[in-house]
DNA sequence: TTTAAAAGTAAACAATAGTTAACTTATATG
DNA sequence: CATATAAGTTAACTATTGTTTACTTTTAAA
């Protein structure tokens, strides 16, 4: 199997439509990509997805861009829309020993 | 055990200091308890991460609240800043057959 | 190769998140 | 209790995100 990045006649390269493996850290880059991928997996357009949310093209595509200059809330709303959700990880070992939850976490 | 939730003489409801298990799909609020708790356990005050970070304490104030009409780029800024970061989960069992990765994701 | 749909961009404006400064309320500690 | 530190709030203002509309570029299918 090749190692080289896929492009066009132009030369120019080529986005890859699967959907990553994110169970480790990711970029905001890597999240971008992953929700591009997730909406053209479930045959979504830009304006499917935006309408559907009452938000903008413009604004999805930035949140497709992976600018991080954008309102959590519409991020949220869009991964929500397409079946993604976060977990956390915290990368201090020793906060991992401390895991009673009280009853106030739900 | 008690299941009682902890309160203070007055009767209000005291918030946990330890850190949640988060490893599942979990709410802005749930997140923001993991943050304060977080920041607490590395015994920093709002001051002391607003100011390494440069955003106003109201602002990391409704980070800590749950409030996510808040800039992407300034709850990621604190997390990163504490050690936390995100996963991301995926509801759709089919989407985990094409795992392929091209080179462009990294 | 035409054509239509989708993606992506741009600019002017409206909406709102962020800052600053000052203040009040809690929490701890001598 | 008295004091100091941290937490949390408020209001006026500034900075920036989001919207709208329209346009250009890509992509894919007839």
């Amino acid at each position: 199997m090749s190692n080289l990045a896929k492009t066009n006649r132009t030369g120019k390269a080529v986005k890859p439509t699967v959907m990553p493996n994110l169970s480790e850290r990711f970029t905001p880059t890597q999240l971008a990509e992953a929700i591009t991928a997730k909406r053209t997996g479930m045959k979504l357009s830009l304006v499917d997805v935006s309408e559907a949310l009452s938000i903008s093209k413009p604004t999805l595509v930035k949140i497709e861009k992976g600018d991080t200059n954008v309102k959590l809330a519409n991020l949220l709303k869009v991964m929500e829309y397409l079946g993604l959700s976060f977990s956390l990880l915290c990368d201090d070992a020793t906060s991992k020993e401390e895991t009673e939850v009280s009853d106030d976490w739900y």
